[in-house]
DNA sequence: CATGAATGAGGTTTCATTCAT
DNA sequence: TATGAATGAAACCTCATTCAT
């Protein structure tokens, strides 16, 4: 599989009837299911195709080849948990941060751990793909909900919100990250929102102090 | 590259002759090398033989396939890693909370940020192949040296210490990912041995309270 | 060409299409040319699909290995000859042995000799494979066709005809063998057959003696 | 394994010293040894260096290349078979023809199945290499000595002694094969010579009312 | 639109053979 | 002489992609 610049990752037809849309839907849907069960390297167009129903023709006529397959699924789970993150965060303003934190910590934990698989999936996907562009623009797009979100916070006002921001979000995402490749101890899975909870009030604690 | 049971995993032979030493260490290296600048898929054992100065024949002499050619620079990089932390975490034993943390925190970002080319790399091997195994002891271990240390702190005590070090560990390695992936402004680079320690130093107070 | 189960040496797919029949057909008839003409050591996958007028892709997408190859062409041949002495043997119930005998050894030189070509290539693959299995049970089932045929012989009886059958197959493999590998003067290969018959009629007549 | 001209596989020197001798003669035992473990397609110059307790180089000192060396063990056991065979012939000259076969059958065996190990091994040499003529020059030797020897029976004459004495060492070549290639019923084995003797003395028998 | 047979570049791995030590 | 590290040609096999049906 070459690599490609990312202006041809686009899907190659956009399905205006309604079948076509359900294919591509279950070619998306095989293609997780594959990456899950058989790994990255063993994932070929062939057994995408098979396990979709369809034939890999009929694949290569949604995708012009298997980056933008790739691609397009996680820009599926992309979109979903950009959403969520959003809407939680936009009925979030003008509430104190203990409100703010709790509430966006549930909605991503809902978001990545509603469908551990399809997450799980994700991160073979960025690891193998050139997907540094894309990845960017979503985490961008997630952190400038928070920033505004946070900039409304009853109880606190920070400095360079933006790199506190990044530092929320990268924190959270080691302990998520850890939990959603799975091999945990349900202990630690149970207990994880509170700990997360934990882990950003305390970060915001101290940044506040210095403020 | 098919996927291979763990155990098959060790090198080939242990090179007898002196010569053999620096071959080996010169594929290694390239191995980062390549992995760095071409990325995994492209990773080919020939092109890493080449960069090595050596022949493929020479290469399988030691590695018994490409596997094991990627699992060996992991475990090197692992064997770096967790001797840092291990020594700075004996070192700091019988300290105040703070002190114990800004030393790891130190030492982990040296090891990782020393020569970040390689820790990048790293994230490559793991996302590819299976090595879940060998990950997860070596987590096992470096929590193991951590957890041993803040029993002995002298400003706290916890119940559970087992999670505490879990959260602190994957709550910083997503920072120091990000920032090893590169690609983030210089500020926040910069920013990043203390923002980790009000991340830790936070946290740790959260629960604290919650004993 | 690693050693193989031979529970694996099926071929890959049935070919659907009426194309593909063609292209199986072609592959193995472009095996025994190659074997013929380069001999096993020298019969690399590549080479036989450009005999076929094929490409080495489409080689592998019927046969799923080297080994599956060889093997299929082996079966053929096996079929060919086991159904020519099977009829033979069955059209030559309750005659005398000399007749039965007669007909049987003109059968299987006939199947033998008739492509000397294929039945040559036969003894390399037969060398070179873990065969044992597929030739053990074939020559039975040679061996079980004779032996129902001189059960009905109208001029003899024999204790343990399973060994008597076995001497006598074996015996006439040995010249035979010997003639179709080749480089026998001529006079040895027409007086064949007649010598053939003397050397089994020989051996019944012994063993008749001794019951 | 590239084929070479028959002409290129003498050995590379003699051994003149004792200790060299007994090199060889332990890499000439590896070989077949790794020849029955392992298999022809398994034997691998390194792995009978191995064996043989000596390293690739020391090898190569006394093989030019990989065929010198299977050739060399195929010479030894044709060496030690038509010694065998030639002197039993000898010794049986002016015998009737039921002694000589007797004896010459029960040294053939002897010769075939005293190291049964070797003797199978043998066939897959010959599959394997362009053994051809030296093959037919150990068979034509061998039928020398019968011809000279049946010469001088004191109970029959033969017309076109030659292509008796094909027909009788071919015909005696494929039971015998069978057995050393294993898997046969102990049965079988134990009656093989007297087996033989009816082969041989049956064909004889017609073949003399022929004349 | 859908199919799946065909393609062939390219990757991994082996192993006979050489030659510096 | 003996060693064994190094070589690299060449084999097997995969799989993204195309295109005739």
């Amino acid at each position: 599989m070459p690599q490609r610049s990312q202006t041809l990752l686009d899907p190659r037809k956009s399905p205006v009837q309604a079948r076509s849309a359900v294919t591509v839907d279950a070619i998306l849907e095989a293609t997780i299911q594959v990456l899950l069960s058989d790994g990255l390297q063993q994932l070929t167009t062939i057994r995408v195709a098979e396990r979709a129903g369809a034939s890999v023709g009929t694949l290569y006529q949604y995708f012009p080849h298997k980056q933008a397959l790739l691609f397009a699924v996680l820009h599926r789970h992309h979109l979903k948990v950009e959403q969520t993150l959003t809407q939680t965060a936009a009925a979030s303003h003008h509430k104190p941060l203990a409100t703010m934190m709790a509430a966006v910590i549930d909605a991503f934990l809902q978001a990545k751990t509603g469908r551990v698989d399809e997450a799980r999936a994700m991160y073979g996907i960025v690891a193998e793909l050139n997907t540094r562009e894309a990845v960017r623009e979503y985490e961008t797009r997630c952190r400038a909900a928070l920033v505004a979100m946070l900039k409304t916070a009853t109880d606190a006002k920070f400095r360079d919100l933006e790199s506190v921001v990044f530092m929320l979000t990268a924190a959270m995402s080691g302990p998520v990250r850890a939990v959603v490749e799975g091999g945990r101890p349900a202990k630690i899975v149970r207990a994880l929102p509170a700990q997360l909870l934990s882990l950003c009030l305390g970060y915001l604690e101290q940044v506040k102090r210095k403020n």
